[in-house]
Parts: C-alpha cells; sequence; structure tokens
DNA sequence: AACATTAGTTATGCGAATATAATCGTTATA
DNA sequence: TATAACGATTATATTCGCATAACTAATGTT
C-alpha cells in the first residue's frame, strides 16, 4: 500500500506545521486591524520595503490586475504610505515608492508577523538548532542527491 | 527577562517555516479553483466532516455571523453538498449535515490541503524523525516549567 | 397566560478583491 | 510618418465576506 514507511511521518510533520503557521492567521487580523488597513494593502506595502517599484511590478508582486493596483494605491497615497511619480527612463510608468510613514507601518507590519509563537521561543536550544537546519534544508531548492 | 535563546535562530526558523506553509498558500486558491468555490465554502464542508451540527455551531466553527451562514449553507444546499433538518429535540435549531457529494468534495480538499511539499518528501529519515519529534513538541501545549 | 429568550431567516448595505472593456498618453517599430 | 504596443487610468459589474436590523417560529420563564 505505502511505498514509504514514512508517509505518516510526513503527513503528521505537514499538517502539524500547516497548524502552528495557520493557528497565526489571527495575526494577519491583528495585523490589518492595528494598521486599519485589509491585510492585502498592508502586503503591498510590505513588498515596497525592498525598493520602489512602478506599477505593473506591484501588479505582478501582488497577482492582482492594473486597475486594483490603481485603486489600491490610490488610497495608500490618499493614507501618505506611498507616493507616485513619474519614471525618469518611460514617462509611461510611475514609480511607487514607500514615504517615511509608510516604511513605518510596513515594519510594524513585518515585526507582528515575525513574532513567533511562544512554543518556539520555549523551545530547547538543541531542538531549535535542529530545526534551524532541517528548515533551511527544506527551503533550499532540492539538489539531485546524486551519489555516484 | 528571558535570557534569549537564539533569538536569530528563532526568527529564522519562524519566517521559514511561515514561508513553507505559505507557499502552499497556492494550495487554497487551487483548492478553491478545483472544487468551484471559495475557500470559505470549503471550509465550511471540511468542518462538517466531523458530523453534523447546528447553523448555530456552524457559525461559531466558522466565526462568522448568523445571516451570511444562512447564505453560505443555502448555496452548499443547493449544490447538493449539505441537507438541512429540522432538529427533533429541539424544533428551532436545524442540522446541516453533509450529503455524499458534500462528503466527497471535503474529503478531496483534505487529501489536497494535506500533500506536503516535495522538499519534505525529500528529506532523509533521521531529520524527518527529528522534524516529527519536535513539531510534535511544539504543539503540545506548553508545560508550566518554571521560568526564572 | 404573558413575556422574554433563542435559532434561524430575510432584507439591506458596505468594503474588498476580481474581471473586462475602453480610453489616454507615451514609446517602439514597420 | 503611420501604426502597433505598452503603462496606467477610468468606468462598470460581480462575488465574497461582514454587519445590522427586523422578523418568524419555537422554547423557557414567571
Amino acid at each position: 500500500m505505502t511505498d514509504s514507511p514514512d508517509q505518516a511521518a510526513v503527513a503528521r510533520v505537514w499538517s502539524g506545521m500547516y497548524d502552528l503557521v495557520l493557528r497565526q492567521e489571527d495575526r494577519r487580523k491583528e495585523v490589518a486591524e492595528t494598521l486599519g488597513m485589509s491585510f492585502f494593502r498592508v502586503k503591498a506595502l510590505r513588498r515596497l520595503l525592498a525598493g520602489p517599484m512602478t506599477m505593473r511590478e506591484l501588479t505582478a508582486e501582488l497577482s492582482t490586475d492594473k486597475p486594483y493596483t490603481t485603486l489600491m494605491v490610490d488610497d495608500l497615497e490618499q493614507r501618505g504610505y506611498v507616493t507616485r511619480s513619474v519614471s525618469p527612463g518611460d514617462r509611461r510608468s510611475k514609480i511607487v515608492a514607500l514615504t517615511p510613514a509608510g516604511t513605518a507601518v510596513a515594519e510594524e507590519a513585518e515585526r507582528i508577523l515575525a513574532r513567533p509563537p511562544r512554543s518556539l521561543l520555549a523551545l530547547d536550544p538543541a531542538d531549535l538548532a535542529a530545526l534551524d537546519r532541517i528548515i533551511a534544508r527544506l527551503r533550499t531548492p532540492e539538489e539531485p542527491a546524486s551519489r555516484s
């Protein structure tokens, strides 16, 4: 039936991680409520932390559509969190950038979202180190694991 | 104050887990698209897998409001995924239950959501065992464990 | 019996997010 | 130069989730 005896362990681990992270879904609400805007807008601000980008790029980052990006940036601009300026290189493009206020809000969001659950803080050092190593491994693109 | 363990490691681990699970946010979309309904409705069906419940209970499970539960159950009923029946004990209450079709859909959703990322499947047995143990530990309710 | 409470429904409206088509100005190309 | 392509905006519509108030039917309480 099962090709691998570890199947059950994999399922346990996965649902466990899923559960841990999504119990943190409340964090999203906390972020949205604390900052007084939808989580999606917060996401836009967070993406802009990496640096200014055009409307087009922002649209791609958020996997939404251009018209909605326009509306959202209108709103964020009105709140004083971003500015729109014409791109010097291509006057069709507009560059969206965080204002200091916008940066502060985005960083506040990062801070809230980065707050780990207590159980993780209480983990003993050896387990933490092991977890750190394993998670890092899970995130690195799979090496083919060729041995010969 | 807690003498912080490896704060950096904690942050790394947490953001790593967050990322792993939420790169799986596509799974939610996959579920919604595959099943042709919003993820929220799927969530309702999944909760009903545990057994029939009243509208009230379902409302609480989904932390939404009664009117919306009515609308959603209307929709799910129309799709043939749930039935509504008057509670024998209290004729005010209505009991929502999955139909066979609804059960099938809910189980399909579970199957998709439970599908772990490839990297997890490729993890070597020792790491998997360690991860299994640690995750289990993270999920057990904190032991009082006097903290200085 | 009179009254309050509870479960669910109906009605209405709002904001968020998505989608499509049309438009305007700019840039690139045949 | 004429035209096609592109970036952004405007306008319009729909779905989803949330919120509130009003209503009904049934149950509980006094």
